[in-house]
DNA sequence: TATGAATGAGTCTTCATTCAT
DNA sequence: TATGAATGAAGACTCATTCAT
């Protein structure tokens, strides 16, 4: 109030306001560290509103229900990541192979290497507790990824790229390995003694396998 | 616990005798069905002593608590099996891709077509609120079960089969699937609206791309 | 509040200043007719808001508490109207019959026939709880009330058209059915399934039995 | 065990299943006083759990719901006691004037002068947040008691002994003022400073008038 | 050994009330 | 005055675990 410049005119928020509309981006990012860290059952909503610094009634003012909350924080981080994802691929120049080389490169950089990464195994081990959770994440998550590879093989075996092969078996080829790199890092992954998997390096090492079996 | 499992014990006690021993095995059988029908947090250990048609005090006169016989559970279906497996193939005859084939099918055959299959998700879920059944998951079933790979893939290169791919990474590219497989199929392959894999088809996909990738 | 109520008042304010004149007026209609239709407790002070046309805030500008609202709805509703009653009453002119005929009617259509039916209900079911609101309604309706039948009897006595009966009890019996009416009506009369009393002919036969029983 | 007479030789319950068998009629007790005390809704469970001597978790041992509670508190104190009055009327000696004035009697000492009597209040009082509760005691209380009355009415309406009277208001007649009475004595009837109804001789005033109203 | 009655800590969700704007 | 975001106390219900029998 006290020195809006006329450029900013249109009424800056008050501070009330301003806490409003970052409550609910707090409040999802602070759901997704604890979800990730100790799963949807095992985490009270009390921490999670506690992490984003608010009381637990406040959560429910903007999340209805701590499944809610959980479909919000899937939304959030992965599903609407897809439509810019779309776009980007419509005008991807370059070959087949680079374009899956790219698409799965990318995929880590945005998903797999952040926070992100551990909403599949979220979603997987609460699968049969929450069927509406796992349906939605079908629809928003799994069926949108799905049919952007399969863009992308179709692509190759139009340019002559790939051979012809079961686009509905090589879908899944090509996903498998993304899931379950996302799994691994994050419960495997976390034990001190165990296997580490780097992350490059596997993907990479898809990438070629994947590619010299499919190209001709 | 100690001893063999009951269930292959045949010894000349009287009904009574081997009914009190066969008990932990038959709540093994029950714990493992339900945990991974509904998740370990959402089974109650009354069901679990219902189905092994024993009371709900009885089961905590085998097992000290539910965490426990989750462990128990992990022990019986897995980790016991390694020994035989390694034993079959210090004899296979064939080529290493005909092994690498032979390896996929079998283990989907004795572990992921059976209830067994849904012991990785269990783990996987519980694994940063139980470290310690992740670690024995490690140590009891992935380092075997990598090893076993790893020797498949030596035998190819030693032959001239395969080409001398980086061992370390192309073990992941084996049993990553494998996994994926498990967790899908007992968490989203469960969604009736979802996309179904088909185990059998996946599997020989995967042998496929894998092949054509590092034989020469 | 001390003033008469507002939705009498004509002055010649302008409307923002009438408004805020209204408001207590507006809450406390809103306020009966949630608190009759779903009870006391189940009436959240939101709703009663947002019927009245404010927030949740301004309500408390008003009223200090829940149960302040509560009282002051009763205060609105039925201690008001016995003022004009009382007078009514005086200057009757008719048979003592007819006298208690009337009353039971008038009774019917003024308050009865009204959302104010609702009163008694919430008064009888909060009496512990607030033994103040029990007291209160004590002292300004049913004293009131009970005086008003007395002297139609007494009437009806002194006249030589009643018997000589004992009015501290014959008050009750007059007053006891109208507040079971009101009871009914607002709890197992709403029962779609339930008994249904229709008011006018139970009053007729109250008032006929009544006679019947009291006339010489 | 140790000392049971062979009269006894029907193994005479242990300490255990001796409590367990009295659990529920010391919860309905509790809940009965409870309920008519505070009312349904400011009653916690904890509390009734805490009156009978047993915690909170016994009490979902043996009832499903507060709800259920509730229901279970009406049968027992309510509905049950129909079967034996219906059977008490079968066979009753006099005339059917007697007959109405020992129904309200024995009615007032079985039902209205014991903690039953706040039944009533509490149902109503509930009726719209709880529309099982209140469909449930109208079939298990209101009709089986209005289908006495109506007996009593038709039986002396057959013997000459009463008018032509129309029924259906005339049961109205007599419920009426006992339910007045309950929830009078539980409310109202509670504040020190309010007008004492003395039960019994409202009862004889009810009985009197009506009789006299509704005999030949 | 086996039972199952009893426990009570633990968690989501609601809502009257406050208070900064 | 008016708003509505924020609070946090309260309460029903669950379930792993214990222990008297």
């Amino acid at each position: 109030m006290s020195s809006a410049s006329p450029l900013f005119a249109i009424d800056p928020l008050h501070k009330r306001e301003r806490r409003k509309q970052a409550r609910p981006g707090e409040l999802l990012q602070a759901a997704l560290s604890l979800f990730v860290e100790k799963g949807f059952a095992a985490t009270r909503v009390e921490e999670v509103a506690a992490l984003a610094g608010v009381s637990k009634g406040t959560l429910f003012l903007y999340f209805e229900t701590k499944e809610d909350l959980l479909k919000a924080v899937i939304r959030e981080n992965i599903a609407n990541l897809f439509p810019a994802w779309n776009e980007e691929f419509n005008t991807f120049k370059g070959s087949s192979s680079e374009m899956l080389h790219y698409a799965m490169r990318s995929w880590w950089e945005r998903i797999g290497n952040t926070p992100a990464s551990g909403i599949p195994k979220l979603v997987m081990g609460e699968a049969q507790n929450f069927p509406e959770i796992a349906n939605f994440y079908h629809t928003e998550v799994i069926e949108p990824g799905v049919a952007l590879i399969r863009r992308i093989l179709q692509r190759g075996i139009d340019s002559g790229e790939f051979r012809k092969i079961d686009l509905d078996q090589a879908v899944h080829t090509v996903y498998a390995p993304m899931i379950f790199l996302m799994m691994w890092k994050n419960s495997m992954g976390l034990c001190s003694s165990g296997i580490q998997i780097d992350p490059v390096r596997f993907i990479d090492m898809q990438v070629d396998v994947l590619l010299h079996g499919i190209t001709i």
